[in-house]
DNA sequence: TTATTAATTTGTAACGATTACAAAGTTATA
DNA sequence: TATAACTTTGTAATCGTTACAAATTAATAA
């Protein structure tokens, strides 16, 4: 079992209390958390936490790819502390956002349950565009 | 050529001058637009138009599945009048959202361009869950 | 037509997530 | 021990979005 302090360092990030305590918070609450939730879950056993140490180690980590940053909901950005490739699904009446296993090839295929009813499926990504990719190497 | 008015019929919108202006210009500017953008662009053409009426818009088309809302961009929600299925890249420098076509199969192929620098990828749905669904049928 | 009702648009104000920023506190290094 | 670098904190500002009620326009009934 990988520790935080362990999965912070992995990753270049240098392991204070605080972000210990939020990574190891992600790590045993794969809930998909936003920044509030976070913050309101930690704050009774670490009173002096502030809300914007939360978003700046957040920021970090995703900067850092030590957690994935999901713009699924978007009303807040919602946390993963789970990296390997795998999709999400998030119920717009209660908001939960479920793992969905991406073992299945086809996104028709991955949908089609009896269980879920899928009204949108999204597949994004994010990098450089070709024209900011030769910028940045010049 | 299907017109904005017509578009807007086959999905149960009545056509205003307002509605058929915005749906429009989805149709004409396929860049994914933001509120912003598509209100400051019709500003002079119909300079009574209000960005509220750009927003409630844009949700009734959504509602109505007459376009697709984007939550690529965790800064603003774009549209899309393109509601055939497709991917989407987003470029974190310029900002720019790229179609990209479904027609491979696999997430990892679809990405390994040398084009573009995938440093993200999200597949995500938005829907019911089993327990909503039940209770909403009921 | 005219009156009445419903739908749509508009502008202002409020909301809420996020960010900017500078001060305070902590840790590392000389 | 002194200095510099890093981290955390709290407040204030920003900005996309939403709430709301008045004004306008369109549809329908008399």
């Amino acid at each position: 079992m990988e520790t935080a302090k362990k999965h912070l360092t992995i990753h270049h990030v240098r392991p204070s209390m605080q972000r210990i305590a939020i990574m190891k918070y992600l790590m045993e609450h794969c809930t998909h958390p936003t920044v509030d939730t976070i913050y309101n879950d930690l704050l009774p056993v670490m009173p002096t936490l502030s809300r914007t140490t939360v978003y700046n180690t957040l920021e970090l980590f995703s900067a850092k790819h030590a957690v994935q940053a999901l713009t699924i909901d978007k009303r807040n950005v919602r946390y993963d502390a789970c990296t390997t490739p795998h999709a999400h699904f998030m119920c717009h009446k209660c908001g939960h956002v479920f793992d969905v296993e991406l073992d299945a090839i086809s996104i028709e295929l991955l949908y089609n349950t009896d269980e879920f009813l899928v009204e949108k499926v999204e597949l994004n990504s994010v990098g450089l565009c070709p024209d900011c990719r030769e910028e940045e190497e010049n």
